[in-house]
DNA sequence: TTTCTAGGGTTCTATTTTAGAACTGTCAAT
DNA sequence: ATTGACAGTTCTAAAATAGAACCCTAGAAA
């Protein structure tokens, strides 16, 4: 399966696996949220090589998650923000971030603890539903075809 | 940067991303919490190739991710299920799915709708602070190091 | 008894991606 | 006039992936 094919399932995982379903995106994207900006930070920090850098700074402006902002004239330099629509990956990096923490730590303990501005605790992210505040599990939630589903074919392949 | 070298980064978006941060790991990962279980169901529905199929379903046992329950001897077969690791899983994906919901869909709507068993109500994810319990959005967060950080450098290579 | 099918892989070659390093070009500061 | 920062592009070699074919076990069918 290409790329390009992923982008056109009828999945709405597919499809975001698209744009940030590789090892790149995903770091690029922790160190936007990181407040890092220019390429040349992303590439010292990150270690990705020029190349990969530019290619996949191109492929998430494409997409519409980051947005490239003129800092300078003479020559052109840009810096690379989030846009609301990248902004929205955060419960995503977060939910990495958290399940990385839980399940994937040495000895040393966390890299990383965060605060909550609101609060001013630490905290952990929770996911909970929408329609009554509960925290979910895979067990009860029940999943419906919606509208956007794949017409059920002959050959049984599976539709999401 | 080695995928092995992923795991040992002090960052535990980089080591959750070792483990599903590839496409194909991720689509069979949705698959799994759709109850699919066997090789040849993941390799009709997903259409991956057999050979990567199998190497995938090898690293999220290694990485204790799935387990291989026999499910019948005289040819050995196994189900590949979802162990509480993978389980934990599960806001990464539901997080995943709600980002296409939001950006990624067509015009025809979702192609999946959420029912949580608990209220009964077609529902949306949402992330929130364990200790206030408030919706979470990256400016509200303040990132601290935590015991795991890597050590300040001379290079100013970033640390998390 | 030979053949067919299902299930679960492994092996092979060709194509794509990625890594790693070097190169380009503009401008500012020394 | 040279050096350095920044933001890339271009090159070759190495790795990962796609696609197809092959292998093995065992039960069912002809």
């Amino acid at each position: 399966m290409k790329w390009d094919a992923l982008e056109e399932e009828p999945c709405s995982l597919a499809r975001t696996v698209a744009v940030i379903g590789d090892r790149w995106s995903l770091l690029i994207l922790r160190e936007c949220f990181l407040r890092i900006r220019r390429f040349d930070e992303f590439q010292s920090s990150l270690g990705v090589t020029r190349h990969l850098l530019a290619d996949r700074l191109k492929k998430l402006v494409r997409f519409g998650v980051l947005r490239k902002i003129p800092y300078q004239d003479a020559p052109k330099r840009y810096e690379y923000i989030l846009t609301q629509k990248g902004l929205d990956l955060y419960p995503i990096i977060m939910s990495i971030v958290h399940w990385g923490n839980v399940h994937m730590v040495d000895s040393r303990g966390r890299p990383l603890l965060h605060e909550h501005k609101n609060c001013h605790k630490m905290f952990d992210p929770v996911m909970v539903c929408s329609e009554c505040g509960e925290p979910l599990t895979a067990k009860a939630v029940h999943v419906h075809p919606g509208p956007g589903a794949r017409k059920p074919t002959r050959t049984g392949a599976a539709a999401r």
